[in-house]
DNA sequence: ACATTGACCTGAGAGC
DNA sequence: TGCTCTCAGGTCAATG
């Protein structure tokens, strides 16, 4: 799930929920999640007594600052998810690592396939250098000049492009298929083909695409009929020409797409 | 440089 | 019903 809208939307939830808690206890279920380096131990004793104060979203990550020095890093992989809600011994299945507040409500950090991290850092910018993130898909910065120039800069599949972290940041295999199919884009043209006004295009729809998936709390059944992820399956019908939609693979995974409206030339 | 593959995990769904 | 196979929204390392 977690791409770029999912983890806004996690992020306005925990805006609404754990923000300005005070952590009194932190429960590590699945050690593996926590970042390298980092023991249950150290970071229960580095959380006890921190509030959280402030979130931040880069990509696919949720930062947030504590009342000290540090903030907690949250990456879900592809089934992380947050839960919020008063403290009971049974926890929900598939918790990894569970937050305690000294209020009674606990946030748990859930995550199925256990492929996620949870972190603590010093200094958030710092991180991001060090993980190798490119600019946030939505960061104002990123303007369409800007968004040319590194399409230019490189000659990789368009589809690759768009999930490369290390260029944008926030974009997946979900939301790289639906930006492309509003953008009636093959996902396998290749960046340094891609024209001005394509680009253009290219910009403009995944901006809203994100915007929309974001104002749809990242619930494709929320999302407009015009969009495909709500029928991105093999041989569903394509929502503009009602052609068969595709899968193919790009990048090591599957892009769904319509032949149709997504020429390759 | 760029693309692909397999590994890391576990569950869901398809097919037999 | 139960087994086996394949696949899944993420990233990383190794390989062509």
């Amino acid at each position: 799930m977690p791409e770029l809208p999912d983890v806004q939307v996690f992020k306005q939830y925990l805006d609404a929920t754990a923000l300005h808690q005070t952590v009194d206890k932190v429960e590590v279920m699945v050690p593996r999640l926590l970042q390298k380096g980092l023991s249950a131990r150290s970071l229960q004793y580095r959380l006890k007594g921190r509030r959280f104060e402030q979130t931040r979203r880069h990509g696919k990550y949720l930062l947030t600052a504590t009342d000290g020095a540090e903030s907690l890093v949250l990456h879900f992989g592809m089934t992380g998810r947050l839960q919020y809600g008063k403290f009971n011994s049974d926890t929900p299945d598939y918790t990894g690592v569970l937050f305690r507040f000294d209020n009674g409500y606990a946030l748990d950090y859930i995550n199925v396939r256990k492929l996620g991290t949870v972190g603590l850092v010093e200094n958030a910018e710092q991180f991001l250098r060090d993980e190798d993130l490119g600019i946030d898909a939505l960061d104002a910065a990123l303007d369409t000049a800007h968004f040319a120039e590194l399409a230019r800069a490189h000659n990789k599949s368009v589809k690759c492009w768009l999930m490369d972290q290390s260029l944008i940041a926030g974009i997946g295999n979900i939301y790289s298929d639906e930006i492309l199919f509003q953008a009636r884009l093959h996902p396998k043209r290749s960046t340094a083909d891609l024209s001005d006004a394509e680009l253009s295009k290219l910009y403009r729809k995944m901006h809203e695409v994100l915007d929309t998936a974001i104002s749809a709390k990242a619930d494709p059944e929320q999302l407009p009929s015009s969009y495909l992820l709500p029928r991105r399956e093999k041989g569903q019908r394509c929502p503009e020409c009602g052609g068969k939609i595709e899968p193919i693979s790009a990048c090591g995974r599957t892009a769904y797409y319509c032949p149709e409206c997504q020429r390759e030339n």
